[in-house]
This record gives C-alpha cells, sequence and structure tokens, in this order.
DNA sequence: GATGGACATTGCTCTGGATCAAAGACAGGC
DNA sequence: GCCTGTCTTTGATCCAGAGCAATGTCCATC
C-alpha cells in the first residue's frame, strides 16, 4: 500500500476508497488540440488527468490569452465544481494525446458527503492555487522577463519533470508562446532567450521541447535582479 | 429580518445563528497603520472587519510589495485558516482606524461543524479570490497602466464607495503608492496619472482622498486599448 | 518524398513607463 | 501654531522589451 502524496487530491484516502472514488468515474480520450472545456461554459463536470498534460488558459474580452497552468497526471481540473462555481473559469485543452476521467457536479457530490478528506484536499487545492496565482502577480510586478522565464522553466522541470542523461526534460510538449503566455512576455523575446541560454549550454531544445541542463546556472539567473551579458 | 448579500460568510445563514457566531469573537481595535497580521507567520486567527479597513500586502524577498485588496466592513480576512492553512499568506495593516472580530483556530473549527453553511461560504470567498487572482494577472499581462489605474479607482468606488454631491467617493484613505502597488507600477505614473485626470474634471482629489466625479468617462478610458490624447 | 501548416529565428525600430532628482504641500501630534 | 514625517508633484533621461517583417525549419500526412 501506498500513501498518496500531499498535493494529491487522494491523500489520506484509503486504498479502497481511492478505488471506488475511481470506479465512479466516466473516462474520456483527448486528441492534441482538444479542447475538453471551454472558460465560460457551466460547470458540469470535475476532471482528474490520468495520462498526458492539459494546458488551462484564459482568454481577456479583448482576445488575449494567458496560460494558467498545466495539469499532468494524477491531477484535477475544475475543483471549483466542488465548491459549486457555475461556470469554468478558464479553458482546458489537449496539448498531447491525453486521458481523463471526468465526475458529473452530482456523482462528486455525493463521492465529498460520502468521503470528507476528498473534500478537504480539493479545497486545499483551491487554496494552493490562490496562493499561486497571488505570488505570479509579485512576480510579473517585480522581476524582469529574463527571471520570470527562468523560474518558469524550472517550475516545469520539478513537475513532473523526466530525467534523461542529458538533464531534466519539461513533461510535455512546450511552444514559445506558450511559454511567452505563462510568464507574460512575447514569443519573441522568449526565443530570443532560450537561443542565448542554449549557445551557453544551460539548455537544449528540439522542437517543442526543452531540457534543462545546467538547471544550477539557470536557477541562479532566476535570482539575478540584473547583469553582465558580457563579451 | 434583512437577509445577508451572497457574497457575505453570512448568506444564508438564520439571524439568530449569526448572532452566535458573532457572540463567540474576540473584538479587536486596531490604529491606523497597525498590524493585525503578518505574512508567514502561524495563522492562528480569523478575523472579520466590523468597522474602517484594512489593507492586505505581500512582499516578495526582496522586499518589493504589492497591495492584494483592502477588506471592509463585514468582510473576512484569513479565510484559509478555515481549510488549514499554517501560515498566512499575506500582511494585513489598518490604513485607517479599525475594529475587527476575530476567531481562533479551534473557535473557528467548532463554528464550522456547526454551521455548514459558514464553511460553504468561506470557502466560496476563497474561490473567489482565486478568481480574481487570475483576471488580475490577466489584465497586468494585456492591459496598458491608465487602463488598470482606471479600472482599480472604479473598483474600489463600487467596493463601499461613498455616493457624494461630487460624486462617488472612495471608502478608505489610499496613497499614490497604495494605488500602484495595487496595479503594478510605480507613484509616479500613477500621480501623473491621476493629475491629468483631475485637470479634466474626471476625478478629485484631496490628499489621500479620492472621488470620482465623472465614473463614465473612467470606465471610457478603462476600456480604450490605446489612443488619442489631443491638445 | 512532397506539401501545408505549425513553430521558430533574427534583425530593426520605437516607445511606455521606470528611474532619478529636487522641491512643494499637507496633517496631526506636541 | 509649529515641526516632523508622510505624501505629492513635476521635469529630465533612459532602456527593456514590445512590435513588425521577413525568412527559415520541422513534421505530420497523404
Amino acid at each position: 500500500m501506498m500513501t498518496a502524496p500531499a498535493n494529491s487530491i487522494f491523500h489520506h484516502v484509503a486504498d479502497a476508497d481511492r478505488e471506488r472514488i475511481l470506479a465512479a468515474a466516466e473516462p474520456r480520450v483527448l486528441k492534441a488540440r482538444e479542447v475538453l472545456a471551454q472558460q465560460g461554459d457551466p460547470a458540469t463536470t470535475f476532471h482528474v488527468v490520468q495520462l498526458g498534460h492539459l494546458k488551462l488558459t484564459k482568454v481577456s474580452p479583448d482576445g488575449h490569452e494567458i496560460v494558467v497552468r498545466f495539469v499532468g497526471p494524477g491531477e484535477p481540473f475544475a475543483a471549483v465544481v466542488a465548491v459549486g462555481a457555475a461556470a469554468y473559469p478558464v479553458s482546458a485543452t489537449a496539448v498531447e494525446p491525453t486521458r481523463t476521467l471526468g465526475w458529473s457536479r452530482e456523482a462528486l457530490a455525493t463521492l465529498l458527503t460520502e468521503f470528507p478528506q476528498l473534500r478537504t484536499n480539493i479545497v486545499g487545492q483551491i487554496a494552493q492555487h490562490m496562493s499561486d496565482a497571488l505570488t505570479r502577480v509579485q512576480e510579473i510586478s517585480t522581476a524582469r522577463v529574463e527571471q520570470r522565464v527562468a523560474r518558469a522553466l524550472l517550475r516545469l522541470a520539478e513537475h513532473g519533470g523526466q530525467r534523461t542523461t542529458a538533464g531534466v526534460e519539461i513533461a510535455h510538449p512546450l511552444t514559445r508562446q506558450e511559454l511567452a503566455d505563462l510568464v507574460s512576455t512575447t514569443l519573441f523575446t522568449v526565443s530570443r532567450l532560450l537561443a542565448r541560454w542554449e549557445e551557453r549550454g544551460l539548455i537544449a531544445s528540439r522542437h517543442t521541447h526543452i531540457t534543462l541542463v545546467k538547471a544550477r546556472d539557470l536557477a541562479a539567473l532566476a535570482e539575478t535582479p540584473a547583469e553582465d551579458d558580457a563579451h
């Protein structure tokens, strides 16, 4: 028997109970680029990713898009369904072939009553995301683009990144544009930064895949308030 | 009997129950500038403002401060205590003489069991704040400073602003610096914008008090993606 | 193994707003 | 009613990074 980690919705839920919960779900398969839920639509279903990754985005009335975060295996999407939200606050799109499990609002309500710990965990997730969002506001306001990109890469790598011989590879495809939308900058600026870092051997990238080679040096960049350049 | 509004923690709580809940609180009086809670400190107490206003701030390791929001009469602070957070995620400072009610973590836990609707309301608040924070990221990333300042003023005015003969006055003292920290810009830029708007008669300001005179025109500015200037 | 669409690069230009400096105005405590 | 600390204004300078344009590369698929 294995205990679920503290950030899992199954933290402190007995294996047998977890099985019962999982058994009640509707599986679903998404192709890359397929949309699971649209921001503003009635929030009918709570989801957990089994395999692959979702990208959560939010668009403003004037069409600007930001990336909220990526959701990987074992992680929930639309936790707000558990607290009665009427509409999805963000859109969810598969960035690669993805399998999810879904629970209707009603099915979830039943499970929450039966397994109070599940509610505690989901509410904890929401609180965590609120805190994360504030941290992000903090960063956008005070850190320079270079630092923000470096931090984003480090976070993505920690978030389920694959150790390879070259370093740590980010677990899902990631375009320059998406990375830009994640740290509030432009595709161009990201492209230039990554090119420079690749030259210096800090990272390696092939098409939409990025590997952190010298995470240490990147972490140093992430902290440096301003600096050099040289030759 | 009066029903509490949907965004109140007493929404759908019977008057008698509300009285019982309020009776269990510890009142506290704060002078202007007094600190109620410090970011990072153990989150021991859940608070509701009775009178006056708190300013919630978050400082980064390198000392940059952002204003998260202002909390006025009837509104809670440290809702995360209800979901078990260990530390306050932000600091709370009185911006004017303020009276609050406080419940210890344990007292709150008891009340939450007895009045489940209270938990529902508090959790709803947290979800709302998460959504607000995302909207803010959105805005910082896509709207220009002028629009952000205009929107912030409109929101602050709606948030308990006083109708006066001149217009709508923001309910609490507000420095240029605080407004800047609220929309991620500098004191200087805010000062210049307000000076221009005051000249045009959109707002009136005396020391730390701001009145929106032509909210309509301000709302127009808040939407305009870019534009004019003229003579 | 060619074709179309998605993704990436790189040079050039321009500007919103940050930064710095210096001085003025207000309010509340003594 | 003065004095000290807090808040505000205004001018001058500068630059990180946005915006644009043009071109190159990858890869899925048929």
